[in-house]
RNA sequence: GCCGAAGUGGCGGAACUGGCAGACGCGUAGCUCUCAAAAAGCUAUGGACCUUGCGUCCAUGUGGGUUCGACUCCCACCUUCGGCACCA
């Protein structure tokens, strides 16, 4: 029997009885504010059959999660792929016992760009996991104090809830955790072959220290003065943000450099290809800018300047300015500078105690003192104080012949160039702040171009004159014979010169420095090398064996400058060898005292079980390394690990794993119980299994084919430079190494099936970036010491993740983040539930002509405006199977706008234009229903005339809407095709069951998305002055026919000529008089 | 200081390649329903003015400019937020 169940607003619920018999008032709900779903549901012929009628995620999220885990809907065929997307979000690093809604907020505008790309047909890899791994999650652990293995555990199982109940489309099976011995192995086994081919290395470098701590910090720790200046006093009288001391992030001591022995990777060989790549990749333009300034390439000359602290000896500076070489009048070495000995051993007397001490001093100093901030003799302009001190000896200009003095000076760094400046105080505002000091001579070689007297335009600003230093291109002057050269000539001409007199190298500099990998910490991967003092006595090493002999050279590009002077780094490899791979993984032991020892020396030093081993080659007493590794590089190969960790072949009889066991009994609040997922038994032990690869590498080579490089890599703007900039080095480290298979030659890959042809080529990791923006609350940047942090459990719990989801994506752009508030989500909860009811009422009865429809009495026009007259809309037996041409009309404008949106990550434009569509939608639900008036001025609502949603629309709205609301568009599709996605029956090709999410996105036909009357602007002299609506495509002449008829326009122009008439077609017309 | 992004109602934010500024949502006000409240719905909502209209004027950080027309482009400045920084 046919019923019509129609839904006005709200609980304001009707329901009909389409026969005529039994048609009493009983079928009739009356419209009251006490709406009982209970009271209606014997009245509801659908509501028995299917459940609640009301919109319930507490019931239907779990459901759904439930089972799509079990179907493995969300699960590619990850050898047989035949369309692969990988859709890579950055994955979280736990430094809390969950994440917050900002976490949450990039992983859902990650997932709805998989759920779109899904829908339209590729086949989603969509993998998850922890960086658990590093100091973060040490950090949190001393604060909490626990040890990081029992809290990781913790941290774990509750994210991993988090990230179930968020409703994204993971698969599951291939999650990993790095601090697993099954993944760090293989990050350890990383690290051993880039030291067999000479691309980690062992030097001395500068640590960060805190004296307070007694620790060894790592850069991430240490913040500046600044920010925690600004919760001690809001008085902003400092308004100087360049007085930055750089402190401990945990106790505000300021941190101190020490020397210690660090473990390197050779990264400064890539910088011309990480330089180059960045050409090639689709990424937000931000980022890219971020790695080039990383990189920081610039173009010079090395100069020799003969100076007399020896006979022939030399002073080597690189400069970018050739172009000052006349005006240089000193010479600057950092107080590290190897040519200091020398003048020390030369010196005499009081000169050479003063230098001893200076020198001695600088290098103690802390970093900010030896920026050395002074007051400021006003307050607005402070500036940095120059130290140094003269020394008895001279540099020879090569251009002048002049004789300049030798300075050692601390503001040069030992760690740029080469650790000497040429001193040119004209044209450097350091050069020219240091000559003021110790006066110094200051010759003025270049001069502002243009016309003499035209003056002032040139670009000086009011700071650079004030300081009568001219740091801009321009002419040059007291140039010998380069004078009238601009800057640009001169550059090229003196350097030209440069190199054919001798004295100087074209160079480029970089300011990239190689990576330092080793942490002095416990929390990480345990650097797989042993030390053996007596090969190190025997000059021996892993260098010197037969298995280094047979080992391929790699090409190596020679950056001998590459911001890594050697001076500052010797290499020391005698004595090591890496762990034999047999051997991996090492271990991370379970330390109970792992806080940082305050010696600079790793935690795992303390465990003599650990360190004791025999050396691989001579089996004397040896050590092991006790340094980790750094979280960057757990963190800058795992998204090539994910595709490479096994499926579970087959679910019985297994253990549960661990993890998964300990996410499903936290989510069994949100009744999902371990029975219920058998899928994720065994998932461990298999992964255990995992890629014992017929080879021994970290991946597949066939599954890696196909998947990578990264389709989509969705992440935060802040790891922008080192994140992505570390995985990049690597993965054209591996690229080198051979571990791909990528090739030109064979781009439909025979072996294992298509591989993807990226755009940017093979050597690229990540073809497409997009940095997401930062959510932030009430106003402000979520903290903890600001206590805004938003959990997104309560909200879950209280409006359902699909109200979150929605309702964070519709907070702003994606790339540009957001501002939540508890008023706003409320909204959106709203906007859910009015699609519920809608797709609820209209859905279901579509398929019968409504005959009581027409039956009813012709309408009197509504109060609200009605877009779509029925009466225009043909007859009523087609009213069900047939939609309006406007209709239809805002149905394909509405695909098009939501299906461009979601392909530029623009989801909050996307979420409005549903919801206009809805609003449109429901307006023709209510169609002219109208309030009659009863006896005794009770109201009773009857539906006299309106136009049916069509089923065509439902599916499409449902469709547009489900990778924002996954569980809620499930539901009601499920109600919608009458059957349960999960039976056996319903598989789609890719032989997934037919869920919403792989049906295919709705298409628009660009003809209908496009309305046939628009409304035109009429201008005159600019301003609007009327709208008419025309056909599209109408011509100038009928426009300006038709316009100057109009009232208000003819008031403006009256009876003029026109000077001009400006028509743009199909937007407006402008009358210029 | 350098690099990058941005500045629009009471609020979050829309606005394509220069073409109706304020979509969508929140909030607020009035109304409907109710004994009442909640929920839900309807209407209005940048400011000013009057002659209340298919009305006019003013409005997108500030000041200029280009243009028939500027949130959008150009110049200068102010502010905010990110990143880098004695980089020679």
């Amino acid at each position: 029997m046919p019923y019509l169940a129609k839904i006005v607003h709200g609980s304001q619920l009707i329901v009909h009885r389409l026969s005529m018999q039994n048609h009493s008032s009983k079928n009739k709900i009356r419209l009251s504010d006490n709406f009982d779903p209970k009271a209606i549901e014997s009245k509801w012929p659908f509501g028995k059959a299917q459940g609640k009628q009301d919109y319930d995620p507490g019931v239907i999220e779990p459901k759904w999660q439930k089972v799509w885990e079990e179907e493995r809907l969300y699960q590619p065929d990850i050898k047989r792929s035949k369309n692969p997307f990988y859709n890579l979000m950055m994955f979280p690093y736990p430094s809390a016992l969950g994440l917050h809604v900002g976490n949450i907020y990039a992983f859902v505008g990650s997932d709805i760009h998989g759920r779109f790309k899904r829908m339209q047909g590729f086949e989603v890899f969509e993998p998850i996991g922890l960086d658990g791994f590093g100091i973060h999650s040490e950090n949190f652990a001393l604060k909490v104090g626990e040890h990081p293995m029992d809290l990781s555990k913790k941290t774990e199982s509750a994210i991993y809830a988090q990230l179930r109940a968020i409703g994204n489309g993971f698969a599951w099976f291939h999650k990993l955790e790095t601090y697993i011995s099954d993944y760090y192995k293989w990050t350890q086994w990383i690290f051993i072959q880039l030291f067999k081919r000479g691309l980690a290395y062992r030097a001395e470098a500068d640590v960060n220290w805190c004296p307070s701590c007694k620790t060894v910090l790592a850069d991430e720790q240490v913040v500046r003065k600044s920010e925690a200046r600004n919760q001690i006093s809001e008085k902003s009288e400092i308004r100087n943000p360049k007085s930055e001391i750089w402190v401990c992030e945990r106790c505000g001591t300021e941190v101190q450099k020490r020397k210690l022995e660090q473990w390197f990777f050779k990264i400064t060989n890539y910088t011309d290809r990480l330089l180059l790549g960045l050409e090639k990749i689709d990424w937000s333009e931000k980022v890219k800018v971020a790695q080039r300034n990383w990189l920081g390439k610039s173009e010079g000359l090395l100069l020799k300047f003969e100076s007399d602290i020896e006979s022939y000896s030399q002073v080597e500076v690189f400069t970018t300015r050739p172009d000052t070489l006349f005006g240089v009048t000193f010479m600057a070495l950092a107080p590290e500078h190897p040519q200091v000995i020398k003048i020390l051993d030369k010196s005499k007397g009081l000169l050479r105690l003063q230098i001893q001490k200076y020198v001695t001093d600088s290098i103690r100093k802390p970093e900010s003192e030896r920026i050395g901030l002074a007051e400021a003799e006003n307050q607005k302009a402070r500036e940095v104080v120059k130290t140094g001190i003269k020394t008895s000896f001279h540099c020879t200009n090569p251009v002048t012949g002049k004789r300049v003095p030798i300075f050692i000076a601390d503001y040069v760094l030992m760690s740029y160039g080469t650790g000497a400046v040429m001193g040119v105080p004209a044209h450097d505002q350091r050069d020219y702040l240091f000559a003021r000091k110790y006066q110094i001579d200051i010759v003025e070689v270049v001069k502002p171009a243009g016309p003499v007297g035209s003056f002032p335009p040139d670009t000086r600003t009011a700071h650079q004159i004030s300081q009568q230093t001219f740091t801009d291109y321009g002419v040059l002057v007291n140039s010998g014979e380069f004078n009238g050269l601009n800057s640009q000539e001169a550059i090229k001409a003196i350097s030209d010169f440069a190199v054919k007199k001798g004295f100087g190298v074209k160079k480029v500099m970089w300011h990239l420095r190689d990576w330092i990998i080793s942490r002095q910490r416990y929390w990480g991967a345990p650097i797989p090398m042993i030390f053996c003092q007596s090969c190190e006595k025997a000059g021996k090493s892993w260098f010197t064996t037969v298995e280094a002999k047979k080992q391929k050279k790699l090409p190596i590009s020679s950056h001998e400058m590459a911001g890594w002077p050697a001076s500052n780094t010797s290499r020391s490899d005698a004595g090591w060898y890496p762990v034999p791979e047999s051997g991996l993984p090492v271990e991370l032991p379970y330390i109970k005292n792992f806080k940082p020892t305050g010696t600079g020396v790793s935690p795992l030093a303390t465990d003599p079980n650990f360190v004791k081993v025999k050396c691989p080659d001579c089996g004397s007493e040896a050590r092991r390394e006790t340094d980790v590794s750094d979280t960057f590089l757990d963190s800058a190969w795992y998204f090539l690990r994910y595709p490479s960790v096994s499926l579970p072949e087959n679910s019985a009889n297994q253990q549960v794993s661990r993890s998964v066991n300990q996410s499903i009994s936290k989510s069994a609040d949100r009744k999902v119980s371990k029975s219920e997922i058998p899928a994720y038994r065994n998932a461990e032990k298999q992964i255990h299994r995992h890629s014992e690869f017929s080879e021994n590498l970290p991946w597949d080579r066939q599954i890696t084919k196909r998947w990578l490089p990264v389709d989509m890599y969705i992440g935060g703007a802040e790891h922008s430079v080192l994140h992505i900039l570390y995985s990049r080095f690597l993965w054209k480290v591996f690229y080198d190494f051979g571990y791909f298979d990528f090739s030109a030659k064979n781009p439909n890959g025979q072996l294992g099936g298509p591989a993807k042809m990226p755009a940017s080529g093979w050597e690229e990791p990540f073809s497409k970036f997009r940095a997401h923006g930062l959510l932030i609350s009430e106003g402000a940047k979520m903290s903890k010491s600001k206590g805004n942090v938003v959990l997104p459990d309560p909200y879950i719990e209280k409006f359902g993740a699909d109200t979150l989801r929605t309702y964070l994506m519709f907070c702003g752009r994606f790339s540009e983040g957001g501002d939540f508030r508890d008023t706003g989500i409320e909204g959106m909860h709203r906007f859910l539930k009015r699609v519920w009811r809608l797709v609820m009422s209209a859905g279901p009865v579509t398929t019968f002509p409504p005959a009581s429809a027409q039956s009813s009495q012709p309408s009197k026009p509504s109060q609200s405006s009605e877009p779509f007259d029925l009466r225009a809309v043909g007859g009523p037996s087609s009213r069900a199977t047939r939609i309006s041409s406007g209709a239809l009309h805002l149905m394909h404008k509405t695909i098009k706008k939501v299906s461009e949106d979601i392909e530029n990550l623009r989801y909050n434009t996307a979420i409005a234009a549903i919801m206009e569509w809805v609003g449109t939608l429901e307006k023709r639900a209510v169609g002219s229903s109208e309030l009659i008036d009863q006896r005794q001025g009770r109201k009773e609502l009857r539906t006299m005339n309106y136009e049916l949603i069509t089923q065509e629309e439902v599916r499409t709205l449902l469709l547009l809407l489900a990778p924002f609301a996954p569980y809620m568009t499930e539901e009601l599709w499920s109600r919608l095709a009458g059957n349960q996605v999960t039976g056996a029956s319903g598989k789609n090709k890719s032989g997934k069951p037919s869920s919403i999410h792989n049906t295919p996105w709705p298409k628009y036909d660009p003809k209908v998305s496009e309305s046939e009357k628009i409304e035109l602007v009429v201008q005159v002299n600019g301003k609007v002055r009327d709208r008419i609506i025309v056909d599209r495509g109408i011509e100038k002449e009928d426009t300006q026919r038709l316009v100057l008829d109009l009232k208000n326009t003819q008031k403006y122009v009256s009876g003029k000529k026109p000077k001009k008439v400006i028509f743009v077609k199909d937007r407006l017309i402008n009358i210029v008089i």
